[in-house]
DNA sequence: TCATTAAATTGTT
DNA sequence: AACAATTTAATGA
């Protein structure tokens, strides 16, 4: 298979262009593997990839001046990050870690821009991702002084799951409760606990390794 | 294909 | 953090 069809199965945004700017878009990524726990960026780094997942899972956070964790999302298969320091050509303002062994696709800022200034379809998509990503960090923002342990756990999945980011996603998402638990920055105790009463309450269904969710609406906003 | 073992994950304290 | 129970993966007969 071609590398173009590669992405084109797994890649959002890929269905959007048209055959040539796909193939732009390709000749400007590079992949490369992370290993479990490790930093693909520290914040402040410059880091001039717009930067997407091929497989594996990754969290986006700080660590406060107190040493406590924020984590800002996390981002699984088929998830792409960090337009905003990419446009601007900031440093990130942000840690990325690999929560799991990760394969991650890195577009050069050339490339990225290129499509941001020629691809009607990679603006489209561009848009909405920024637009669906407003709509999490204001939700994020509003409720972060309440929401307990299990709204935490609750919104980190729902993350992972947004139908608009990756419509490709199946109803089923292979999570360990162990990583769910880096994720949300509680004890995987507390994940255990969490996921047991979200599933008590018709919203997901917790299995083997994975998490499958049957109400994805409701755990969005569950903390509201 | 089945049995055994190791490793990973879950549930509980 | 520690422990036991359960599930999955890997191996080899």
């Amino acid at each position: 298979m071609t590398v173009k069809a590669d992405y084109a199965r797994n890649f959002v945004w890929a269905g959007e262009l048209t055959s040539s700017e796909l193939e732009r878009a390709a000749a400007g990524i590079v992949e490369r593997n992370y290993a479990k726990g490790s930093y693909i960026c520290h914040r402040d780094d410059k880091f001039d990839y717009w930067t997407g997942v091929v497989s594996g899972l990754i969290k986006l956070s700080t660590i406060g001046l107190t040493g406590k964790a924020t984590t800002y999302a996390g981002v699984g298969r088929g998830g792409w990050f960090g337009e905003g320091s990419v446009l601007k050509g900031e440093a990130r303002k942000y840690d990325i870690v690999a929560l799991r062994d990760t394969r991650l696709a890195m577009m050069n800022r050339a490339t990225f821009v290129w499509l941001h200034e020629n691809s009607i379809g990679f603006n489209h998509y561009l848009l909405r991702q920024l637009n669906e990503r407003l709509g999490q960090f204001i939700a994020m923002v509003e409720h972060d002084r309440i929401l307990d342990a299990k709204a935490r756990v609750a919104r980190n999945l729902s993350w992972l799951f947004n139908p608009v980011l990756y419509p490709g996603t199946a109803q089923t998402i292979e999570i360990t409760q162990d990583e769910l638990a880096l994720l949300a920055g509680v004890s995987r105790a507390v994940t255990n606990r969490s996921l047991q009463e979200l599933q008590a309450e018709g919203l997901i269904v917790v299995e083997q390794g994975a998490v499958s969710v049957r109400d994805i609406a409701t755990l969005t906003r569950y903390g509201d």
